[in-house]
DNA sequence: CAAATAGTGTCTCTAAGACAATATCAC
DNA sequence: GTGATATTGTCTTAGAGACACTATTTG
């Protein structure tokens, strides 16, 4: 038995049926919204990018960034890639939340999408989005289980305001993952991506473990507060939550300035 | 400009090159082997399923089981039909590890691989693997870092001792994965996937996640520590042990019997 | 000085880890 | 009884959460 001819035989590469791969990603990032008074600390809001969609399908609906995975790439370098063609900007994260394969979720045909959370933040700061022709927008997020267990996803922007329902569903095989009840003006099944990307970025935040990406290299410690608190919205201690972190960052001999009140010192990631 | 004219022009399926995508699984069981003497309980041991290759390429060499992904069905689907093919059982977990798309991962062509974690136990137990013409067998799973900040993988069925080297990698991204410094016999990828689903599994077993998978539906505290001991390849008092764990158990009013020493109670996932 | 944030000290309560002690079965 | 595992109790220590208090800047 000839070895050439076997590997040969052993698998033709065009007799299966391929799929279509894109990536698709979230990406989160912290706005900061205007203070009251001049003493008063801005607030913050967790927002991500959507893109108006020039096309159909879903035409002028809004969508995830994203697109097709090329040869000689790997699923990261295109996430990467879109990111960079929206933004102009190089993320601090990336971190998959899982494949999307469920049939027909794209109607042009067998696409399968590999999701993604990135944040954008750090020294740049939010970006402006959408520079091209391309109409991309930073939506604030709010992500909540009401009383009857449903999940509500809200994004508005300005007075665009989408708003859609989510069932959580567990399956025999120990994965839990959203089902779409209303996609509420949301492209293909990007609401369903959208719930999972919080779920995923939540539970890393609460081990501390996104939530410097956020920020520039050096930051205060009620900064870092403030974005644990933003992203998983909830409420916490301060002397406590310094007391927790202390040890993932180190001080730095610099201080905010001009604040209207008691300057903070500076902390670096450790 | 005509709504359907757009839609058609607007996605040429075989405008884009595509690559084929298949579902690995690192199955995963815990054996037992046999006790010292007639008092002793027996020992574990965390073993995962490979096939030998009957083709090539890397004909001979052992791989995971694994295969193409087929229209109508999810990736998810896909992995159980692998598991199924190849154990006849359907497992009791299913999670994703994540995407490896590496170009030039798979000498055949453009090939990108789903990666799962599964664990077949439960009631079943551990299943005969190859039932057919595959030449599958359990290997015996021993994973650490050595003194150099090396992984060592070692993956041993009887007389066979396949020893892979990796090396972690961080990416700037927040990413961590395994590089291949000596693949040691496996093929393709394969042990970088390897390592990373011990990673994810090891992670999901400190929280006491997947252990359960690995055990019938009523089983003894001593069985559930002995599962998260072998997972995890650590020793842990029992005392605490049980504490921890009260809450995720309930009692049934069943007991052990004849095992050489004090019966045990056997309890139920709460 | 007033308003606001920065930062520290301390009390309670819970949980983890270590270890000692007792219980119960098969042979 | 002996050898093994099963099960409970308790001591210590670390950490989370709550809250009170002090410090420092700008206008």
């Amino acid at each position: 038995m000839n070895s050439e001819f076997d590997y040969l035989n052993s698998y033709n590469i065009n007799d299966y049926e391929r799929p279509s791969v894109t990536a698709d990603i979230v990406v989160f990032t912290i706005r900061s919204k205007e203070a009251e008074n001049f003493r008063k600390d801005p607030k913050n809001a967790l927002s991500l990018l959507l893109i108006k969609r020039g096309r159909h399908p879903y035409k002028d609906q809004w969508a995830l960034p994203g697109g097709f995975l090329s040869p000689g790439e790997t699923i990261e370098q295109c996430a990467l890639r879109e990111i960079e063609e929206e933004t102009s900007v190089t993320p601090a994260s990336l971190m998959s939340v899982g494949m999307f394969s469920e049939p027909g979720r794209d109607p042009r045909g067998w696409i399968i999408s590999n999701a993604f959370v990135s944040i954008l933040g750090g020294s740049e700061g939010p970006q402006r989005a959408g520079d091209d022709a391309d109409d991309a927008q930073w939506f604030d997020v709010n992500f909540e289980q009401n009383e009857n267990g449903l999940y509500m996803l809200r994004l508005r922007h300005e007075d665009i305001c989408l708003s859609a329902v989510l069932k959580e569903e567990k399956s025999r095989f120990g994965m839990t993952s959203f089902v779409i009840e209303d996609r509420g003006s949301l492209a293909f099944d990007h609401a369903a991506i959208i719930a999972g990307a919080l779920t995923a970025l939540r539970s890393r935040a609460k081990d501390f473990e996104m939530i410097f990406d956020f920020l520039p290299e050096k930051f205060t410690l009620t900064e870092l507060q403030n974005v644990q608190e933003t992203v998983m919205n909830i409420s916490l201690l301060s002397a406590n939550f310094r007391r927790k972190v202390a040890g993932l960052v180190e001080e730095t001999d610099e201080y905010t300035e001009g604040a209207g009140h008691r300057p903070a010192k500076l902390y670096r990631r450790k």
